[in-house]
DNA sequence: CAATCCCTTAGGGATTCCGCCGAATTCCAA
DNA sequence: TTGGAATTCGGCGGAATCCCTAAGGGATTG
C-alpha cells in the first residue's frame, strides 16, 4: 500500500520539488496539491492522505491555522510544517496547533524524507534545528498556564483567520462570503480582533500580520 | 541542439521544483545546479549554458553579484532572475547588472517557460507585475527601456506624501487636516494613489510601503 | 497667444463601514 | 451537567469611503 502525501505551498516551483523529492522514494505518492490553506483542508479531509506537508505561509488560510482544522477533521492524517524561518514560538505554535513534525525548508532535501518515514508511522519528528529551538522554549504541554497571557487578548481561532482575510485585503462583505456567513458575523469578530489587539486602523493590522509573518509584505 | 540552463538557488527544494517545470519541456535541459552565487558563476563560466535562472537570495555571493560576473565572464549566457519580492529599486538594480528576465517566484508557474524561451533568443523578459514595477520608479536617462512606460503611472510628490499618510493609518479625514485641504481632496490623492499603483485594497498599500521601507512594519 | 497637459483642489450622491447595543446556538471543559 | 467561551446574527445611526465629475493654476508646446 502507497504511502499518499498532500503538499500545500503557495509556490507552484516548491510544490513540482518536493513532488520530485518526495515520488523519488518508490511507493510513495503524492495524492495532492494545494496552493493555499483552504485548498488544503479541503483536500486533507476529503482524501484522507497519510501525510500532509504544509508550509506555513500561504495566502487565504496560513499553515498552523490549517494544521488545526486538518487535524480535527482528518485525525489520521499526520501534518509536517515546512518552513523558512526557525522561529522558536513558532514551533511551539504549530506544535500545539497538531503539527506532528518540523522542517527547515534549509534541510528539506536532507531532512524530509526521513521526517515522512516517521510520521508515516506516527512518530513525530523535528529537524535538528528546530528541536533546539524547541527545546529552549518552556516544555510541559498541558500546564494550565499554558495561557497565563490569555483572557482578553488572546486570538481565537476562527479570529486568526478573520485577521489573516482581512490582512490580505478582504473587505468585511468579501471575508464573509468567502465564508459563507453573515457580514454583521465578520464584522463582530472583525470587532473583536480590533479591541483584543487594541488597532486603531486596519493598516496596523496589516503591519502586526507582516511582523508576525501572517502575511508576507 | 539543446538549450541547456543553469539553475541556481540555496534550497534543493526549489531548485528540484525549477529542474522539473523546465525539462518539461522537450529539448531543454538542466546542465547544472548551483547553491550559492560562487557555484553559480563558476559553473556558468565552466559550461557556457544558454540561459541562467538565478535567484537572489543565496548564501556567499548573492544572485545580484553573480548576475554582474556571469555577464562578464560568459556574456553569450543569459541571465533570468527569479525572486520572491517585486521591488521596484530591485528590478531597477539587476537589469543594471546585466540580467535579461525578471520573474516573481509566485508567477513562476506561469511565467518561466516564456521567459526562458524569450531568454533563449536573446529577447528580454519581464514579468506582468514587475514590468509594471519597473514603470513606477524614476526612469534613469540612458538606461533603454527604462521609459517605455513611465509617466502614467508615476506618483506625483503630493501622492507620495499621502501615500505615507495612510500606510502610517490615518484616515482621509486625517490627512486632510494634517494637510490643511479639504476631505474631498484627500480622497481625489487616495483614488489617484489606488488606480495608479495598481491598488485594490488599503492594505495593498501598506504592504507596499513596508516593502518600500517607507514606513517599517 | 492659445491649446493642452498635469497637478492640485473640491463637491454630490451612493455605498459601505463602524461602534455600540443585544441575543441565540454550539461546543468544550470543569 | 452546567457554565463559560466561541461563533453566529441583527438593528440603527453616524462616520468613512467610493464613484463620478470638474474647476483653477502653472508649465509646456504648437
Amino acid at each position: 500500500m502507497p504511502v499518499r502525501i498532500l503538499v500545500a505551498d503557495d509556490h507552484h516551483v516548491v510544490r513540482a520539488g518536493l513532488r520530485a523529492l518526495l515520488e523519488s522514494k518508490s511507493g510513495w505518492q503524492v495524492c495532492a496539491e494545494a496552493s493555499n490553506g483552504r485548498e488544503a483542508v479541503e483536500k486533507a479531509v476529503r482524501l484522507k492522505p497519510h501525510v500532509a506537508v504544509i508550509d506555513i505561509a500561504m495566502p487565504l488560510l496560513n499553515g498552523v491555522e490549517a494544521t488545526r482544522q486538518i487535524r480535527k477533521l482528518s485525525p489520521n492524517t499526520e501534518v509536517l510544517i515546512l518552513t523558512m524561518h526557525d522561529s522558536e514560538t513558532l514551533v511551539q505554535e504549530v506544535m500545539e496547533a497538531g503539527a506532528s513534525g518540523y522542517v527547515l525548508k534549509d534541510d528539506a532535501d536532507r531532512d524530509l524524507i526521513s521526517a515522512v518515514e516517521s510520521l508515516q508511522q506516527h512518530q513525530p519528528y523535528l529537524s535538528s534545528r528546530a528541536s533546539e529551538a524547541a527545546s529552549r522554549v518552556s516544555p510541559v504541554p498541558g500546564t494550565p498556564g499554558a495561557d497565563y497571557r490569555s483572557g482578553r487578548n488572546r486570538l481565537t481561532p476562527r479570529e486568526r483567520e478573520i485577521l489573516q482575510l482581512l490582512a490580505e485585503g478582504k473587505s468585511n462583505k468579501e471575508v464573509a462570503s468567502f465564508l459563507g456567513i453573515s457580514v454583521k458575523t465578520a464584522e463582530t469578530h472583525r470587532a473583536n480582533i480590533m479591541l483584543k489587539m487594541d488597532f486603531h486602523s486596519i493598516t496596523e493590522l496589516v503591519r502586526y500580520a507582516v511582523r508576525n509573518k501572517i502575511i508576507q509584505s
